[in-house]
DNA sequence: CTTTTGAAGTTAGTGTCTCTAACATATGTT
DNA sequence: AACATATGTTAGAGACACTAACTTCAAAAG
């Protein structure tokens, strides 16, 4: 009776010493615990008995809780701006639609895996000393500003373009977090969150847009 | 040698067995502790250590350590809402200058007590499940809410001024939190934090109010 | 004025956690 | 075949959250 049970990802008693592939199952171990518990009440102890290894095994790929967590936070980061990039090809380029479409995946984002968001941004204020996140927020930034500018058939940012954006960018985090922390009741916010991203977009960009197509 | 060091609020050996006012400088202890290390690595054993008693003593006043934390957090939400009522009184009813003042003590409120900032929003979800957290933040909201309607002569709030209220607060809070982030760099958001409030403040409430004052 | 009661401290301890040190096992190189 | 390295293990130190049982002291009750 060596492998009956074929459950992937997740703990299955292994035969051999060695694991294979801990790193990234300890990644996921700890993506699905900040999600269940909160990313306060994570312990590196519950990813190892998930991940089928000892307490001390975590250590030999990350430095401390923290690394394993700034992990985490990565992959979220590269995960929301695929999805945004994915979306952005259901709409004409140079449109508000693109705008809201980001805007609609990066709530949809917090929401459907607010731990993970919550450990991207809300936690500790030392991601900003760690490179690879910065970069990688960044990245997903400029795709923003260029789809502002692209509204205003600019294929250079300019410094408006990267002024809306920041608004934006504002506007959509702020949001993401009420509604994850649950200040969003409808006597709050009685419209449809479709309609509200079109409406900042519209106050942002949409003003002095050109709308010929 | 009995009372020479008149420190306020930490420390000072106390002669009595009873602390007197051991609650509220448990809970200023913590409140410069989660500023200092940041809300995720605050403990309450280093609490009970400046606050000068045993590890145990908190729990007479608090069920457990998330107790703790809250009380600070609301204590941060009533301060925060106190410095935006006291702002609002150098401003002119019913104008722009009143809905800008509130984000900018909103904002200022971040960037001075991001460890406080951070528990009252980003840290756990369970927020909403308190009632006492739940009402004050509610109290402040229905402020910003008044504040709009006024700015179009409006005593009573209208569902249109929930909805701007509730895209000011989005943004100020997005604003924040991407700020004491480390988010904001000059590169990002060229302009000074006083435009870019005046230019929501603008965007969202301005277009069709009332500017004969 | 004494007694009693209860709030608010204490010490001592349990279980959990993070992380380290020393050791074990497998894998690939020479 | 020998060795070096990566990646596991066990054992344990030190910090922490919280509990149980005891102590102190002030204030209410008799």
């Amino acid at each position: 009776m060596n492998r009956i049970m074929e459950n992937p990802a997740i703990a299955e008693k292994r035969d051999s010493y060695h694991h294979g592939d801990l790193r990234s199952q300890l990644i996921e171990a700890t993506r699905v615990l900040v999600e269940e518990k909160g990313p306060d009440r994570f312990s590196v102890s519950e990813a190892c008995r998930r991940a089928g290894v000892s307490t001390a095994a975590p250590y030999k790929h990350f430095k401390d809780k923290e690394e394993l967590l700034r992990a985490v936070a990565l992959a979220g980061m590269e995960r929301q701006r695929e999805q945004m990039l994915a979306e952005l090809s259901f709409n004409e380029p140079g449109t508000l639609g693109r705008i809201v479409a980001m805007g609609r995946v990066y709530i949809r984002f917090a929401v459907s895996e607010p731990g993970v968001f919550r450990l991207m941004f809300g936690l500790s204020e030392d991601h900003a000393e760690h490179d690879e996140l910065v970069e990688t927020g960044d990245s997903t930034f400029c795709v923003v500003q260029q789809e502002v500018a692209k509204c205003y058939g600019r294929d250079v940012v300019e410094p408006q373009d990267m002024h809306k954006a920041f608004l934006l960018w504002s506007f959509v985090h702020g949001l993401s977090f009420l509604t994850i922390d649950g200040k969003l009741t409808d006597r709050k916010m009685p419209s449809e969150l479709e309609d509200v991203l079109v409406d900042v977009a519209r106050r942002v960009v949409g003003q002095d847009m050109d709308v010929s197509t």
